[in-house]
Formats: structure tokens, C-alpha cells, sequence
DNA sequence: GCCGTTTTCGGCCCGACTGTTTTCAGTCG
């Protein structure tokens, strides 16, 4: 349609759902599945690279990215100059792509959607669910009653639901499966795999895994736990139900001595499996859920630790955070992976809010839990006067809430009580309370909470007032993003990292499991350019101090080790790194 | 289409489950 070229720069995400749909196209014209991989290979590089893949290509150097070669390359440049690529162009004139929409429902690939279009013409989920009531679908080869049955209820359900669950609410219920699975006599073990062991900030559904000699009695006792709705598939090895909660379960069960070998394929992710089995093929090793095959002599090891699998490759353990293909194998090889941060390394909670503005318990109420937790210190970091909605506080509540928590400070034993606050950036770039009242604080956080629709130039400029101004010590969630439900505003994570570096501003990993933001990649790059992080709660109530281990593991996803964080220091050596002395 | 501690060409992880198949294709992870 001739849409003229723009001079506005197509966002990562956006350059990698192009890729995607070429994928798509060509699963759908039964092009070569290694092709087909390395269009998604690069989709997945393109959304994982921090900084600007358009600015990328066109300083030529697309081809640093892991997955991309001269082909891809050349289709990026061709659609930055023009706006479209020929190839799809092409494609989409054989296929609308409507048809892409049926390949995405689950138990349809792209033979039966192609099937569907050919004989009967069905471009998109209403043809198809004609198709269904006429009958039709049946004069498609390889479907049956049953089959179209089963489609006909996931087409019912399909439009409500979520592709993707937050880590936060997945955890519990997976949590409570296995504790389930471990109190049953037949079996000897069970963990956790998947998105949800590496940590990933949302997950598809829950893999579990378990070890046993009986998986039928296993598998009659799991399908009548309480949280199990109905099973959907069940063989000798694996069963997949769906939970009351509407979450899905896939369970997979192997003898004791294989536990290790079956942690670790069901762990994944794929691209770390396809990469370790590789390098398994060159050390002359073949690696599967059951065994590692010496290929040469045929000797077969069974593993019941995950750490012999990764021992008998020449590879030390590597953390499931780790295991995303991102240079982990590598530096597992080479004996240089991380010491990665973990829960019991923090002793204080940056930011946390009281019912002085919207949190829902009191200062001591607060100060309690947070003791209790174990933690050396917390900081009160209530909102300031222009988020009305949450109560912020005035100069004047500022004042009166310092008294308060100075006064429960000298009353508390087990525990230092800090004064802070989490003033906002406003729309126009000012910050939300005077110099004079930041200054009494011990700790000022900086957050946007609103203008998100702002362009980057605007949102930096923002950014920079805040890292710029000596009162503000650490930037809160940075990116805005909330997981599902918004994306983040228009952050160059790039400069903002540079920013942080150069003014000794330290940026804040959100806990909260719908933003943990910042995002594992961009503390990884942060990592990388020196700066420095703080893993917070952002607790509401005393409860909310659980929401600390979603922060360490955005942040072992980073690569991040104690010393990237400062909330692991003491109280002195958080002091001291408040001070900024770099300024 | 990408990539290299056997390779610039010939490989590319490996297996489970379902439904429709009569020995396997398709999908999924």
C-alpha cells in the first residue's frame, strides 16, 4: 500500500515480530526447520539486546548478534530502507495472514493449519469454528471426531485466556504441588523445571518433575490432589492437567537414578539444551532425560544429580537463571560463571511503604516484619505529595513522618529504620519535592509515575534530571513496565545505565513480581557497565517482604553476584555508598 | 539460515503423547 518510510526508528520488539512472522510464513510453506530456527534465533537476539537494533543495522553491524548472519541482516536493512520485505510480501499474498492466528492454537502446527486452508479455505478462527458446526472439518484428512472435538473446546476457551502468567502467582501453586508430590511413599524426589526453576518473570505453565519406580501409582495420586481440575493427557512417562486455577500442569516422572538427567532437560530452556547437547556431540557424549551415552565405547551413565550431567560433560553446575544459552556453557567451561546473589546475602530493604501514604500497615508494623525476616535495616519510602491517589506526602508529612521513624528508630533493638521516600519524576522533568526536604532523607528514590506515553528523548530527559540531582540516590523501577498489563515507557536503557555509572546513582531492581524491573538484561548490562543495583520490595504490607526472592531472581537472571547490590552491604557500607563520593 | 576444538560445507537435541494411521505424522517442550 505504498505506506511512505518514517523517519521513526522501528522499536527491537517490533523488528523481531517481523522476523517472527517470516518464521511463521515459512513453517507454514513447510520451508526447512533449520531456516525456519534461525529467523526465531534472531527474533529472540533482537528482543534480548538492550540497546537499539535499528541503529544497530545501520551502523552495520547487525552481524555481531548472536543468530544473525548476511541473510537476515540484509532483510532488516531492506525493511528499515523500504518498509516491507520481499519476501514476506510474497508470502502474503499466498496466505493471509489470518491463517498464522490458527497455527498459534494449541495442538494446531502448521501442516494442519495449511490442511485447513487448502481444502476448505478456512482463513481465520471464526471460518474455523464454522468448519466445525457445518461438519466440514471432517472432509480435512487427519481429523477425526475426537480430534474436533478438542478443538472445539480450546477455540471456547481460547479468547480468555492469558498466554503468559506471572511468575508470583505460579509460584505458590507449583509450590504447594510439590509438596504434595514429596509427601506421596512412591516418590523419592521432585523439583520444579522449566520457566518457573529458571525464574523467568512469566511462565506458559508448570513443569515439575519426579522420581519413582511406580509412575502409574504416582500419576493416580497426583490426578486426585485438589488443585487438579482434570487430567488432559496422560502415557507411562508424563501426564499434563489443568489446575482449578485454569494453569497447566505438565508432569514427568523417570526411575531415581535417572532424577539428574530429567532435572535437567526438563529445566531447559531449549536453547541452552540444543547448545549443551551440542557440545555434549563434540566431546563425543549424547545426552538425553535418561542418560548421558558415551557415543564411542556406548557406556551409559545415568545421573541422579543434575551436577554429574554437567560433570561428566567437563562442565561445572550451571544455575537454572543462567541456563538461557547467553554465554553460561562457556563460562562454564572455563570456570567463570558468577557467584550469583542469593536470598540470605541482603540485609536491608530500600524501599517499603507504610499506611502513612498507600501501603497497609504501620511504621513499626513494618519495621517488625522486616526484623523478623532477618533483615539489618529497612527504608520507609512512602510516595510524595502529586501521586494523590496513593496519599503522597507533602513537605510538611515529610517532616512529621521523619520525627516518627526517628522516634521508632531509637525505640527498636534488631533493626535500623531509615527516613526516604519515593518522590516522583514529574511530567515536565521536575522532581516532586524541593531540594531542602530531600536532603534530610537518608535515602531518595526517584521514580516516573506517569506521563508514560512520553518519546524517549522526553523520558530521558527526565531520567537525567533525577540522576543529575545530588539528592536522589537510587532510581525506582526504571522501566515502567508491569508484566502483561503494560509496556515500559520509552526507557534507552543505554543511557540511563551510562547516567547511573557516571553519577554513582544506583539503580533499583522493583521485586514486585508484576514489574521486576529493572529487567534481567538490563542488569546484566548494567552489571557491565559498573553500575550499581538494590534489590527491593516495594512492600505494601508485612507480607510483601516475600516478594524479595522474585528480585534475587531477576537478578541471578542478570548474572548479578552480592557485589553488584548494595542492599547486601551493612549499614556502613551502604552509607558509604550513598555518600557518592564520585560527584 | 547460521556456524566452527573434526568442518567455510554439512551438519543442526531428543524424546513423549495423541489421534488416526495400519506403521506414522503432527505437535509440543
Amino acid at each position: 500500500m505504498g505506506t511512505p518510510p518514517t523517519n521513526a526508528q522501528p522499536t527491537n520488539a517490533a523488528l523481531a515480530g517481523v522476523l517472527e512472522t517470516i518464521a511463521d510464513y515459512l513453517s507454514l510453506e513447510g520451508a526447512s526447520v533449520y531456516r525456519i530456527a534461525a529467523y526465531q534465533r534472531a527474533a529472540e537476539s533482537f528482543r534480548e539486546h538492550p540497546g537499539s537494533v535499528a541503529a544497530l543495522a545501520t551502523a552495520g553491524e547487525l552481524q555481531r548478534l548472536p543468530g544473525v548472519g548476511e541473510a537476515i541482516e540484509t532483510k532488516v536493512l531492506e525493511y528499515l530502507r523500504t518498509d516491507s520485505i520481499e519476501l514476506l510480501t510474497q508470502m502474503r499474498a499466498r496466505y493471509p495472514e489470518s491463517v498464522l492466528e490458527l497455527m498459534h492454537l494449541p495442538g494446531v502446527g502448521p501442516k494442519t493449519a495449511r490442511r485447513m486452508f487448502d481444502t476448505l479455505g478456512v482463513v481465520d478462527i471464526d471460518d474455523l469454528r464454522l468448519a466445525i458446526d457445518t461438519g466440514d472439518l471432517l472432509k480435512v484428512p487427519g481429523f477425526g471426531a475426537k480430534s474436533i472435538e478438542r478443538l472445539a473446546g480450546i477455540i471456547v476457551r481460547q479468547a480468555a485466556r492469558p498466554d503468559r502468567s506471572l511468575l508470583g502467582t505460579v509460584d505458590p501453586q507449583a509450590e504447594d504441588l510439590l509438596a504434595r508430590l514429596r509427601e506421596l511413599p512412591e516418590v523419592t524426589a521432585a523439583e520444579s523445571a522449566g520457566s518457573l526453576r529458571r525464574r523467568r518473570s512469566t511462565v506458559r505453565d508448570i513443569d515439575l518433575v519426579a522420581a519413582s519406580i511406580d509412575a502409574e501409582a504416582l500419576f493416580d495420586s497426583f490426578a486426585a490432589f485438589g488443585p487438579v481440575a482434570r487430567v488432559e493427557q496422560r502415557g507411562p512417562t508424563k501426564l499434563v492437567a489443568r489446575l482449578q486455577s485454569d494453569l497447566m500442569v505438565d508432569l514427568r516422572v523417570v526411575a531415581p537414578a535417572s532424577f539428574g538427567d530429567l532435572l535437567q532437560h526438563s529445566t531447559g530452556s531449549a536453547a541452552h539444551n540444543v547448545a549443551l547437547r551440542a557440545l555434549a556431540q563434540r566431546r563425543g557424549f549424547k545426552v538425553s532425560e535418561y542418560q548421558v551415552e558415551h557415543s564411542a565405547s556406548g557406556a551409559i551413565h545415568t545421573c541422579t544429580s543434575e551436577e554429574e550431567v554437567y560433570a561428566l560433560l567437563g562442565l561445572a553446575w550451571i544455575p537454572p537463571e543462567l541456563r538461557e544459552d547467553r554465554g553460561e556453557l562457556q563460562a562454564a567451561d572455563e570456570g567463570t560463571l558468577p557467584n550469583l546473589l542469593r536470598l540470605r546475602d541482603l540485609r536491608g530493604d530500600l524501599h517499603v511503604h507504610s499506611d502513612w501514604s498507600d501501603g497497609r500497615a504501620t511504621l513499626e508494623e513494618m519495621a517488625l516484619a522486616a526484623r523478623e525476616r532477618g533483615l539489618e535495616y529497612l527504608c520507609f519510602s512512602d510516595h510524595s505529595q502529586s501521586l494523590g491517589v496513593a496519599n503522597g506526602l507533602t513537605p510538611d508529612r515529610v517532616r512529621a513522618q521523619t520525627v516518627a521513624i526517628r522516634e521508632l528508630d531509637s525505640r527498636l533493638d534488631g533493626i535500623t529504620v531509615l527516613c526516604g521516600i519515593e518522590v516522583d519524576i514529574l511530567a515536565d522533568g521536575s522532581i516532586d519535592l524541593p531540594d531542602d526536604v530531600l536532603a534530610e532523607l537518608d535515602v531518595v528514590t526517584a521514580s516516573i509515575h506517569s506521563g508514560f506515553g512520553q518519546p524517549q528523548p522526553q523520558i530521558q530527559a527526565r531520567l537525567d534530571a533525577a540522576l543529575e540531582n545530588p539528592n536522589v540516590h537510587v532510581i525506582g523501577h526504571p522501566s515502567g513496565r508491569l508484566l502483561t498489563r503494560r509496556p515500559p515507557y520509552a526507557l534507552d536503557a543505554e543511557a540511563l545505565i551510562e547516567g547511573a555509572v557516571r553519577t554513582g546513582t544506583i539503580l533499583e531492581i522493583n521485586a514486585a513480581f508484576h514489574r521486576l524491573d529493572l529487567s534481567a538484561t538490563h542488569s546484566r548490562l548494567a552489571r557491565a557497565a559498573g553500575a550499581l543495583m538494590a534489590v527491593s520490595s516495594d512492600a505494601h504490607d508485612p507480607t510483601g517482604f516475600d516478594l524479595l526472592r522474585y528480585g534475587v531472581g531477576e537478578a541471578r537472571r542478570g548474572w548479578l553476584e552480592p557485589c553488584h547490590v548494595v542492599n547486601t552491604r551493612p549499614l556502613l557500607g551502604l552509607r558509604e555508598c550513598l555518600g557518592r563520593s564520585s560527584r
